[in-house]
DNA sequence: ACGCGCTTGTGAACGCGCGCACAAAGTCAG
DNA sequence: CTGACTTTGTGCGCGCGTTCACAAGCGCGT
């Protein structure tokens, strides 16, 4: 079916806009949050040799409304085709290049201690795209142990292993993790992921995501605290 | 202000539900996921004996407008005082109460892996009044391991585990977690916190937060991508 | 006692994101 | 070729969340 689309007649906009991926449209930052989930469902389906997906059933797949997942799909381009739906190679390539997950990112970990080893050994985003690629820590100790086939090194090397376009993690104590920060960002990353429960200052250009698993607890801790005082009132 | 609110005649709505606790006003999620960071900041000033804060300071602190800080705190009741700020421990010990976190809460981790270690092994929810009570793994060659001052028991023994009101975290592979899910909450767990990179599936009532860092890295990618491609434009 | 300056609490405007619902566009059978 | 059926792409209204801006409230110095 792709073959297909082939063969018929270009339409007047196909000739207007010859090959370049103009579709340099703003995309959303809840749509790019999004689209992470929707390359893990369709890899899920290119394993099993599915060919083609309606926005329903891989709405269904990815846990979300599936008007949702078109206007989602529909800010990279238009990629579905009408009484079919997509085709799942295709999309994940689409997907996979707007991510930039084309060509292999950089990812240096700074902090190996208890979670920085078992993000060490994750394997789960190296499987495509990303993958860590240093380990970095301020323990001297530490400096030469090999840990899941990588050589720890002292975080005075950062600018050593930092690459432009790498992305830098934070998985050391709240009380290292501006100082890490700072070097990082003078190594020229401008991409930080920070797992240590701190608020961190970065210039403008620097993206700064957080993962702070204390606050996910709590928030669930609110709500089951809500339950139990609804419990009462009812009771 | 409060009292000019119940200077004006009472709406039929008013008088239909008289005596309901009524300062159990519905907070926003978007301040609930804000409170602990408060909290946060808010201990760390109690470390230095810091009497009052304004909410300018404050918000500097946590990271946060200043007007946004002020609306969250007014959700829980008005606590500050004009021309001078919020009492610092009385402000901890109301966003404490609404977070629950006042009684100690039982969480149960079921999946003792590489992240499960970290997990367990982490004291920073431990500090203020959440803390992992159970730890359980399907492997029975880890069932009786000692691992952080606890003793791993078999998945089985859910339901024993269980408190009312316990919240139950998944660190198990992707392809155990909906199996796990489903025995937590038949085990009578109504808050679930998921790290395995699969779309969960729960009844209504439970509450349900999951933590894919596969996600934040690739939102990262995302915007890198955006970066060198600017880069690539204006050069 | 009284006004001055500081800080809170909130009204109001704005923008974003969500999801319904439907027309357009394509497929497929006969 | 035609008509019925399927699925996409999106216009639109709505509700939530953020922010500005300011009046009301409080402490303090005089
Ligand atoms: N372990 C968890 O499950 C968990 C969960 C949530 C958050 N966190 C946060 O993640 C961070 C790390 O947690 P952890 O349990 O791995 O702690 P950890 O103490 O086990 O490891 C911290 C590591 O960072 C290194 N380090 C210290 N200062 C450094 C510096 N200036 N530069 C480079 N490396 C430095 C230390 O040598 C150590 O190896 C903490 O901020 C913690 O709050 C951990
Ligand atoms: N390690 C990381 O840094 C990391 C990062 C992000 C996400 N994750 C996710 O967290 C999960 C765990 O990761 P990991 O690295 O700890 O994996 P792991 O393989 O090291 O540990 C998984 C544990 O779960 C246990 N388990 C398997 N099936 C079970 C069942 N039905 N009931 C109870 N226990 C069961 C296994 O015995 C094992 O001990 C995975 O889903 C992974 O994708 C891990």
């Amino acid at each position: 079916m792709t073959a297909r689309r082939q063969e018929r007649p270009l339409t007047t906009s196909e000739l207007a806009e010859p090959r370049v991926p103009r579709r340099r449209e703003v995309i959303p930052e809840a749509t790019v949050a999004r689209l992470p989930l929707y390359l893990r469902a369709l890899h899920a389906l290119a394993d099993d040799a599915t060919q083609t997906i309606s926005s329903e059933a891989l709405a269904e797949a990815a846990g979300v409304n599936s008007a949702k997942l078109r206007k989602d799909l529909s800010h990279l381009g238009s990629y579905g085709t009408r009484g079919v739906g997509y085709d799942v190679q295709h999309l994940i390539s689409q997907i996979s290049r707007e991510l930039g997950l084309s060509r292999r990112c950089s990812v240096v970990l700074v902090g190996v201690g208890n979670l920085g080893r078992a993000l060490a050994g994750y394997g789960g985003f190296a499987s495509r795209g990303l993958g860590i690629d240093a380990l970095l820590d301020a323990d001297r100790a530490l400096t030469g142990e090999q840990i899941a086939g990588l050589t720890v090194r002292h975080v005075d090397d950062l600018a050593e292993v930092v690459v432009p376009g790498s992305i830098g993690v934070i998985a050391t104590p709240a009380s290292a993790a501006q100082t890490v920060c700072d070097q990082l960002v003078r190594a020229g990353v401008t991409s930080i992921l920070n797992f240590a429960p701190t608020v961190l200052t970065v210039p403008a250009h620097v993206d700064l995501r957080k993962v702070d698993l204390s606050i996910e607890l709590q928030i669930l801790s609110f709500h089951e605290h809500r339950k139990s005082l609804a419990e009462g009132v009812t009771a």
